[in-house]
DNA sequence: ATGTTATCTAAACGCTGTCCAGATAGGACC
DNA sequence: GGTCCTATCTGGACAGCGTTTAGATAACAT
């Protein structure tokens, strides 16, 4: 009476969750969210559209596997910023440029992303225990003296956060084309945003006024 | 031959249009964005399901119908924040507050606005004539001085509106409970994060440092 | 070799957005 | 008032969707 463990052994077709993982993914690059239709992913993974069902409960937990993906990349891409700034000074705006950059160059994994986020009122665990919100608290605290208190920290990285994304969700919008061509290109657009939301200057000299 | 104008006489129906957006708004409230389809609008409306079509080009033109009432009602949400706001001082953080609180209490519509922003990767233009936009750039121009470019002032608009737009998704996030808890409320915690963002507080001197 | 069980297919269900042919009814013109 | 036009609405259809079910198949344990 072996235990019929979830492993992820190669059984009729390989390894058919990292195949349709692998196909939605390939679907949201090459034609976005609204093709990802659970019988797209299994046409393009080759099998019927009932085949799913046995590595996923529903569609939606497909997206979750697909977004977990998606965070685990946002996670390198914002520790690599990290590791490249120059200086302490703009480390948190590098940051801030490369979440942004990394939803303009995956949005529809980002919108993937979010989605999930929103349908179940909560980021994922993931990002708290070592990823990329935790990245940017630590980059936070780095900055800050020992008058910074938890709260304050944490209010920081909700703040930074959320604008992070607010920008990400926005750097497409036609409205802004003007000014980015005005101040030279879309990172300086970035990082003049990032700067006029003062909080990253503000925290430059370790001190963090809440009134 | 007189010309077929688009005009909105009540012919069979009534009105169709207009109950057509209502029920949607019906739809969205009591059952959120997952429940409306056209189909739904069309039997809460008590029409044929091919009925919108005379109407509404498909189901996009609809939703940006109901989109176009959404932005209008967060317009008079900011205004009546910004009419009541004790001082100068914070009025640009109670401005803050009134549109997360607005896209709280109104999620699904909410969605509805910014899912057909997203889709045309741009803002209505109804924000930036005399809108909700237009209302925080103005804000922010009275706190300044005559020193502030026109360029500072856009850059600090839109990072004031993506800031908000960040925590307006992600206000309902159960990560941010025990927050809310210490600092005694929802609103208090809202004010907190909007004043660690600094940018509003820097601008209440009515000068902004650019580097 | 046998039996068990995970895996996959084929077919079906109800739902969706959208289109088409036809019925209907309001307004314009004589 | 009668006639025509055209906007409006219905019923029926189509393809595609997410999901479920029943049955075939193939890997593994014994």
């Amino acid at each position: 009476m072996n235990k019929p463990v979830p492993d992820p052994r190669p059984y009729h077709h390989g390894d058919l969750s990292r195949a349709l993982v692998d196909a939605a993914r390939r679907i949201l690059e090459t034609q976005g969210p609204t093709a990802l239709s659970l019988r797209a992913v299994a046409r393009e993974a080759g099998v019927s559209p009932a085949a799913p069902y046995h590595h996923f409960k529903d569609k939606d937990q497909l997206l979750e596997a697909v977004a977990h993906e998606g965070w685990t990349a946002l996670d390198a891409a914002l520790a690599k910023a990290r590791a490249e700034a120059k200086n302490a000074r703009d480390r948190l705006t590098s940051i801030g440029v490369a979440y942004v950059c990394f939803a303009r160059d995956n949005p529809a994994l980002y919108r993937v992303m979010y989605d999930g986020a929103r349908n179940k009122d909560s980021l994922p665990e993931q990002l708290k225990d070592d990823g990329a919100y935790c990245q940017v608290r630590n980059t936070i605290a780095a900055q800050s003296d020992d008058t910074v208190t938890d709260i304050d920290l944490e209010l920081a990285t909700i703040a930074a956060w959320c604008a992070g994304h607010g920008l990400a969700e926005m750097i497409g919008f036609k409205q802004f084309e003007p000014l980015k061509q005005a101040l030279g290109g879309e990172q300086a657009f970035l990082r003049a945003v990032f700067e006029h939301l003062g909080m990253f200057a503000k925290y430059d000299h370790g001190v963090l006024q809440t009134d």
